[in-house]
DNA sequence: AACGAGGACAACCGCCCTATG
DNA sequence: TCATAGGGCGGTTGTCCTCGT
């Protein structure tokens, strides 16, 4: 036989805490620690489960939470960490002091999700669309790049429309861009903001859908600048810069290699969002510049040597077993770069 | 002023691993 | 050793609030 259950779930409340719940729990927890959860409904006279008061011990009750407005900081580091652990709230909200897992999680959610996505970039892989279109396309025949190109704008329509539909001009401010240019993808155009589409109205977003569709499946399957070749699996910065200043010329100082190091700088596509770390940063790093053709990865400004001198096994090595990965990311850093095998674990 | 849509967040659900009897 | 509950965790849902029409 094993335990006796937590709790009788006929006779167990369950929905909103009241005022009087919180602070029956709260007042026995501050007496008697948490040791036993099974009790603690019990004897603090709460007609609920354990798991139920421990959640609202864990994510609301606790003094040492913050209940706050996340920092810039914490949403970069949210983003780092989650670039590194996916969604192992847990893991993350650990380098979070004050902060539970359920916090980062609906956070991540309901914010960072679509502010990546506004920028182009994906939030699972945390690489631009236009990367990930890519690097599919350089594994598939041409035949089936036609059928690639469809399916992923299955895959980003939502995005698109919500980017299309309900972003101001002013959220996004681009120069006009007449036509959707051989070379540039999807994900590169809406990294960039899709011109003066982003306040028109359901026939011009459905036009613009139409125009990026052709100019996918044109840029996949005849420019090599958006499919690199297969020795370069990635564009060469020359290609990157080239491709942003034909896109966006107004922004295109604003696209920089920075060297093997520390990879590509690509900036502007949010300039009005003003005060947050989306509007000076940049959001999105290529990658060939670090150790020839690897993935785009986010890479971390100021920290070359994560990037350029065999830093795959010592991040590698870092994040074996959980340990503490504080010491994984500088306090300022920008721009982020990790191990191919924590980077690309979906793709 | 009323209504609906969307956002934010608290809480629940269900799975998995561990601890316990 | 095995069955079962506890606890942790990520995913999902429900509810409340705000804002636009």
């Amino acid at each position: 036989m094993g335990r006796i259950p937590c709790c009788e779930k006929d006779n167990v409340k369950r929905g909103q805490w009241t005022p009087e719940e919180d602070n029956k729990l709260l007042s026995y927890i501050t007496q008697h620690g948490t040791r036993n959860w099974r009790l603690i409904p019990k004897n603090a006279g709460l007609q609920r489960c354990g798991k139920s008061c421990r959640l609202r011990w864990t994510n609301y009750l606790r003094p040492d939470l913050k209940h706050g407005e996340f920092t810039d900081a914490e949403e970069q580091t949210i983003i780092k960490l989650h670039s590194v652990v996916g969604n192992r709230w847990s893991v993350i909200a650990a380098q979070l002091p004050g902060r539970t897992d359920n916090d980062v999680k609906n956070h991540w959610n309901t914010k960072l999700k679509k502010k990546l996505s506004g920028m182009g970039i994906d939030p699972v892989t945390h690489k631009s669309f236009s990367h990930l279109m890519a690097e599919i396309a350089t594994t598939l025949a041409p035949p089936q790049v036609a059928h690639l190109a469809e399916a992923a704008l299955g895959c980003f329509k939502d995005e698109m429309l919500h980017l299309l539909t309900k972003k101001r001009p002013t959220d996004f401010p681009s120069p006009a861009v007449p036509d959707m240019p051989l070379g540039a993808s999807a994900g590169m155009a809406m990294a960039m903001g899709a011109g003066p589409c982003f306040a028109a109205p359901p026939q011009a977003a459905d036009d613009t859908i139409e125009r990026i569709k052709m100019g996918l499946s044109r840029a996949i399957m005849s420019e090599p600048a958006a499919a690199p070749a297969a020795d370069k699996p990635w564009p060469q910065p020359s290609d990157m810069a080239d491709m942003y200043a034909a896109f966006n010329p107004v922004h295109a100082t604003e696209f920089r290699y920075e060297g093997a190091a520390s990879g590509y700088v690509l900036g502007g596509g949010d300039g009005d969002q003003g005060t947050s770390m989306w509007s000076h940063h940049s959001m999105y790093s290529g990658s060939s510049g670090t150790e020839g053709g690897r993935p785009p990865v986010l890479q971390e400004r100021g920290n070359d040597s994560v990037g350029s001198s065999g830093g795959d096994d010592e991040a590698d090595d870092s994040n074996k077993g959980g340990s503490d990965m504080s010491g994984l990311f500088g306090s300022d850093c920008v721009l982020w770069d990790l191990p191919d095998d924590l980077t690309n674990h979906i793709v």
